[in-house]
DNA sequence: TTTTGAAGTCTCTCC
DNA sequence: GACTTCAAAA
């Protein structure tokens, strides 16, 4: 591993070595930083604005509990996602060498689930349940549907399988009651609140039934636990200091399970900044942030607001576009980084138009000497990369895409660990829906049908083969038991996972085949699953990694190599650049509808989130930032015309005055089509703007 | 009654 | 471009 500050070890092992010195933490932060870090005991709120040396804070404040003698094994640093855990734990490790290794950390679902893991058994749940994911918690949602709605389903305005499972969700992380969400955010339906509250009930006595646990479960079985009489202590007795990054994304229930983790020390200490919480779709709200010294009395709270990333100008433009958010509690960030280029609105024709900017700049900026890795593009949704994707494959550039549709979520990878998963979990009903309806002649009622039977028997797998498929399925009915009867038998160990997938795909292929025109990219995606597998010991700790650390990138399939050594462009939506920064940051698509997203304009409270989310956005770029619009795009919906698009409103005059209006030119570039007749002259918008400046 | 094919309807963010 | 809904076929 490089150790790129150098700084020497001090920690070799669990004991301290007294023939060094211990290191002055303080010496290498600022003043408030410093205070963070060497806080002593009690609740303690950080409010952190982007860029102020958050993670270095925390990251040294583990050092300096480290350092005070708190043994690594009773310190829990709770993070957002797993990248951030890792990343925080490896820099805890330089700074303090291999003791760091030591600490807990994770995002709180994986914590919960090795919790659940290590206690459930004790508190009567069983440890061999199975983890589902979104999609399978929906699917699940919708066989409880179809058994519980009643004749409500078959109206047209009935909630489907999706928004079912948000409503529960929220409900379950918020606490709010179903009939006020309902009210809230789904007055169409408040006249269901009885079926879908029915449905509720039998969602909840599947997922019992089946062994099945979805990502609330996680949370909400480690609050019961903390709850549990004869558990309860020994949990919230684990550990002697909590840490929590990024709390203004956390919600009323995660914050009472840190509430009963820590009722014996209060030593909980948290970092947020309410101007970059954008994940009120999981039921976080900033307002949690600010309830904190409530909850929590005697709370100590230090503000980090020298932003150490980002040059004056960029950060200008940042604070501007986050000063019009009707609610904010954080004050202006500040930097030294005087000078610096002002941040560039680019404004382009079309979608391949921006397309060829970002490549071509990115290309520039390379020749300079830039590593890719130092630059992102980044977006409001997933999709809206595509035709970057194909541009940048055609050109050879290595990239590395964050966030959006992911490898665990095609129907195809689904379908094969759905063949792991009964073998692990016989019970798990989602993963037999999706066998069983998978083969040819059975489809959701006979499928339903065979699942009664199954569990009327009691969930044995060597049952399957007897059970009574229509004549058309035979065939297939009877080699998939085959096929599960033996790889049951088989026996756990070295790259015993990747030969049950081997086998299972002697069986899946073909009907892959069938159903696709071109197989070809689906069967690499299973070459790859196959792959990643070899990497664990046995179906369950594979399954239960898939879960819980989903490969975050198409990149990361690649398996365990450092992706430090490539250098590799990296795309990512908003939401996942979170907590990261780079040289140059390109953000694409700023334009009404597509950022903020259509869905959210009308309705206040989404648009300040999509407004905090163009500020962390903004807020990711170090040097350089580049935000582009196309003046058109092409419209699917009405597919001859054209649009003309506004850009983002989110830019209004007065941001648009601290930026660098640049409007590229693509000379000698023909390719690109003509600007389409909709009635206005395109190029007359572009009348009177800068020509392309700055460049090199 | 159940499956399948075709037209129609949206399209997000993550553990 | 993927998924639901509707209508016809088995």
């Amino acid at each position: 591993m490089p150790d790129q500050n150098d700084l020497p070890r001090i920690y070799p092992g669990r004991e301290r070595d007294v023939t060094r010195p211990v290191r002055d933490l303080r010496s290498e932060l600022n003043a408030e930083q410093a205070a963070a870090a060497t806080f002593g005991t009690g609740p303690l709120l950080i409010i952190a604005g982007a860029g102020t040396g958050k993670t270095r804070t925390l990251t040294y404040r583990v050092a300096d509990l480290l350092q005070r003698g708190v043994p690594a094994e009773r310190i829990l640093l709770l993070t957002f996602t797993r990248r951030a855990a890792q990343e925080m734990l490896s820099r805890v490790e330089r700074l303090v060498g291999s003791s760091g290794r030591h600490v807990h950390g994770g995002t709180f679902h994986a914590t919960g689930h090795r919790l659940l893991r290590r206690f459930g058994p004790a508190a009567g749940v069983a440890g061999d349940f199975t983890i589902m994911d979104q999609g399978d918690a929906e699917d699940l949602m919708h066989l409880a549907r179809a058994e519980h709605a009643g004749g409500a389903a078959r109206l047209k305005r009935f909630p489907k399988k999706e928004t079912l499972h948000h409503i529960y969700s929220r409900h379950v992380n918020t606490d709010m009651p179903i009939a006020e969400l309902v009210g809230r955010e789904y007055p169409l339906f408040t006249d269901h609140l009885v079926a879908i509250e029915r449905i509720f009930g039998g969602y909840t006595e599947r997922k019992a039934t089946r062994n099945l646990v979805d990502y609330d479960d996680l949370l909400l079985f480690w609050l019961a636990m903390l709850d549990h009489a004869g558990l309860g202590a020994q949990v919230a007795g684990l550990y002697d200091h909590v840490l929590v990054d990024e709390y203004q994304d956390t919600n009323t229930l995660q914050a009472r399970i840190l509430h009963g983790m820590c009722r014996a020390h209060a030593n909980l200490a948290v970092v947020g900044d309410d101007a970059q919480s954008v994940y009120s779709f999981r039921g976080a709200s900033f307002r949690n942030i600010l309830d904190f010294p409530r909850t929590f009395d005697g709370t100590t709270i230090i503000t980090l607001e020298e932003n150490y990333r980002s040059v004056q100008p960029i950060l200008d433009v940042s604070n501007t576009v986050i000063s019009r958010a009707t609610e904010r509690f954080t004050k202006n960030l500040w930097t030294k980084r005087m000078g610096g280029e002002r941040p560039w609105l680019v404004a382009v024709q079309d979608e391949p138009q921006q397309t060829r900017f970002v490549v071509e700049r990115i290309l520039e900026l390379h020749e300079q000497g830039m590593p890719l890795r130092e630059m992102a593009v980044l977006f409001r949704a997933g999709y809206m990369s595509a035709d970057l994707e194909v541009e940048l494959t055609n050109r050879n550039i290595p990239y590395d895409k964050w966030g959006g549709l992911k490898f665990l979520e095609a129907a195809h990878v689904k379908d094969v660990l759905a063949f792991l998963r009964v073998l692990e979990n016989p019970r798990d009903e989602v993963s037999w829906y999706r066998l069983l309806t998978l083969l040819p002649g059975i489809g959701e009622a006979t499928a339903r049908d065979l699942m009664g039977q199954l569990a009327a028997r009691g969930w044995l797998l060597d049952d399957f083969g007897t059970l009574p498929a229509p004549p058309r399925a035979r065939e297939a009915q009877r080699s998939l038991g085959t096929l599960l009867s033996r790889l049951q038998g088989a026996a756990d160990g070295e790259g015993s996972v990747a030969r049950d997938i081997a086998r299972i795909r002697a069986l899946y292929d073909d009907l892959l085949r069938e159903k696709y025109d071109t197989p070809e990219p689906r069967l690499a995606d299973l070459e790859q699953l196959q792959a990643i597998a070899g990497g664990y010991p046995s179906r369950g700790a594979f399954l239960a990694a898939l879960a819980l650390e989903p490969p975050q990138s198409t990149q990361d399939l690649g398996m365990g190599t450092e992706d430090d050594e490539t250098d590799t462009l990296v795309l990512s939506t908003v939401h996942s650049a979170k907590g990261k920064e780079w040289n140059a940051v390109f953000l694409i698509w700023a334009v009404d509808g597509w950022f903020p997203l259509s869905r959210s304009i009308g309705n206040e409270e989404e648009l300040e989130e999509e407004r905090r989310l163009m500020y962390v956005a903004m807020t990711r770029a170090r040097d350089h930032l580049a935000v582009t619009y196309p003046l058109n795009s092409y419209n699917s919906r009405r597919s001859a015309d054209y649009s003309i698009d506004q850009l983002s409103r989110f830019l209004d005059r007065e941001v648009r005055g601290q930026m660098e209006r640049v409007v590229p030119t693509f000379e000698g570039l023909p390719e690109s089509p003509p600007a389409p007749s909709a009635g206005m002259d395109l190029r007359a918008l572009m009348r009177g703007r800068f020509g392309m400046g700055g460049g090199g």
